[in-house]
DNA sequence: ACCTGACATCGACGGTCGTCGATGTCCTAC
DNA sequence: GTAGGACATCGACGACCGTCGATGTCAGGT
């Protein structure tokens, strides 16, 4: 609807000088804040590494649905301290929990915290 | 249900020595493959950016669903290098569209590989 | 032809990230 | 209590990333 506004006018080109002045016009302003923006960042930071999307994708294909650092380390083929890291900051992204049993950690999916990540693309 | 699988058996500690051996003996083997979590994180790397997704919701909130450069650049608040860098970063990973007209760069939204983002997390 | 304006490209700098070996902590078994 | 195994934490190093000013390119207007 109202088609005409998709040709940039080009006006003003220092009148109000003390406002953005758009050269376009426009003034594109819908969309998100800052603040949105850098939360859905860093829960996407979280996930926009390949070890973290196999860590992730390998406990989902478990059986129980959860899995300990001894299983996971060699399937990624890196070492133990690296493979800790990448869990705890999928830990702290609300994307996993970690309950110790035993000697072992055992890691769980947060379905709900997955959901959030693909609501961003809607 | 069964939940005697839970604690791990720890056998053969040396046998089968050319095989990966874990721990847990679960053996966890699902998920993506390498070469399937390297390319999705190299698109989600383009997205977990808050500039960068600024920039796609802006794009998506216009009324003719593009818009150029210098529209997008006071948004954010960058100086114009930065954010063609940002844009320039979109377009390789096409989620956008660049198309010169005049002057001026216009932006577009490639939904399809929005889709692709999403369908990363079902 | 010249200038101006819109945009891209080019180093360069600082900060963050992924990886590792070394070390620490906790649990279990003997 | 002592030993060993599972896991976390701690620097440290190299690589990558976001940002900028400076410069280049191209289209339009005078």
């Amino acid at each position: 609807m109202t088609e005409e506004v998709a040709v940039p006018v080009r006006e003003l080109p220092l009148a109000t000088a003390t406002t953005a002045a758009a050269c376009c016009g426009i003034g594109v302003e819908g969309g998100l804040t800052r603040e949105q923006a850098e939360a859905s960042a860093t829960l996407l930071k979280a996930v926009a590494d390949p070890v973290r999307l196999r860590l992730l994708s390998a406990i989902r294909a478990t059986d129980a649905g959860e899995a300990c650092v001894c299983d996971l380390t060699p399937l990624v083929g890196l070492s133990q301290p690296t493979v800790s890291h990448h869990l705890k900051v999928l830990v702290e992204a609300g994307l996993l929990e970690r309950e110790k049993r035993g000697p072992w950690a055992w890691f769980r999916l947060v379905p709900a915290r997955l959901d959030d990540v693909a609501a961003i693309f809607r």
